[in-house]
DNA sequence: ATCCAGGTGTCCT
DNA sequence: AGGACACATGGA
């Protein structure tokens, strides 16, 4: 990606297959705040990040060549090509064809594996603005104090070792309800190295599912989850009832088994079946497709 | 108020 | 193997 550097601030102009609101509403992460339209905070690999964006700029504020190359040039993860991705998925079908060109700006981040577990832990059965609640409680009780903007305070996310400070009843007294148990089961299994979140990204696809269900609540969506976005594993497909009814509208017209779906949709999108997803996840959300 | 939320574990048959 | 049901909490 082309830049120029001005003041602190990091410009990129006319750049196509961007849109910050996509990118960050699409569901895939939850630790950003909309300032206004097409403005928003975020807070990634311990750093705060504000991005605007407008009809042909997109501003990267208050940041530097250096972490412009070595953090968000991968979070963004703009060495991808997605105007290919988007044409090889558009002539799929129709509906991809649709999801893609409704939502064209959604690139997959690049986004830490730890946090992206524990933060898929956490969505299980929740609605998004509690989940991003939750988290966020998180952070202020057990992450680091990175920085204030706005005169409001941020926090990284807690590491493995900060988060392992916390007991079962500590984590119920945040209000996380029944996951309190799953999220000291993947503190114990992690630290331990019972389960191995580096080599997700090398293992066979199923070999490196099975490594993350051996955590306690975490199952194939939450797996799937961890492994797209979180360890660069873009052949998974994460199946959840928002997807199930988008697939049941589009493709089976009936009640059909989420294992069913699954299959067919990794058969049917390959290798870009965690892309496929993401663009129908946040169509269907906002369109609220198949929604009853 | 009842139901549901980016599911999963456990207990049944 | 496959189907109910519970699980915490908050918002519609």
């Amino acid at each position: 990606m082309e830049y120029i550097v001005e003041n602190n601030n990091i410009l990129v102009n006319d750049y196509i297959d961007f849109d910050i609101e996509h990118i960050l509403e699409c569901g895939q992460c939850f630790r950003f705040y909309k300032q206004s339209d097409k403005d928003y905070l975020l807070i990634a690999y311990d750093k705060i990040l504000r991005v605007t964006q407008g009809d042909n700029k997109i501003i990267f504020h208050n940041t530097n060549t250096n972490d412009f190359d070595t953090i968000w040039t991968n979070y963004f993860d703009l060495g991808r090509d997605y105007g290919n991705i988007k044409k090889v998925l558009s002539n799929i079908d129709e509906h991809l064809h649709k999801a893609v060109s409704e939502k064209g700006g959604i690139r997959i981040l690049q986004q830490d594996t730890w946090e992206t577990l524990i933060s898929f832990i956490i969505s299980q059965n929740k609605n998004i603005t509690h989940i991003k609640i939750l988290i966020e409680e998180l952070s202020k009780k057990y992450g680091t104090y990175i920085g204030e903007e706005d005169n409001v305070k941020y926090y990284s996310f807690p590491t493995i070792e900060q988060l392992s400070a916390a007991s079962e009843q500590d984590l119920r007294d945040l209000k996380v309800g029944f996951r309190a148990p799953y999220i000291v089961d993947a503190c114990r299994k992690v630290i331990n190295k019972e389960v191995d979140l580096v080599s997700l990204a090398s293992m066979e696809i199923e070999e490196a599912k099975n490594e993350l269900m051996k955590i306690k609540g975490v199952g194939p969506k939450v797996a799937d989850c961890v492994l797209l976005f979180g360890a660069k594993r873009y052949e998974v497909f994460p199946t959840d009832v928002w997807v199930k009814r988008i697939m049941e509208h589009y493709y089976f017209n009936k009640d059909t088994k989420i294992k069913a779906i699954h299959e067919f949709a990794v058969e049917h999108y390959g290798t870009l079946a965690g892309f496929a997803q993401q663009f129908l996840f946040y169509y269907a959300r906002d369109f609220k497709i198949g929604k009853k």
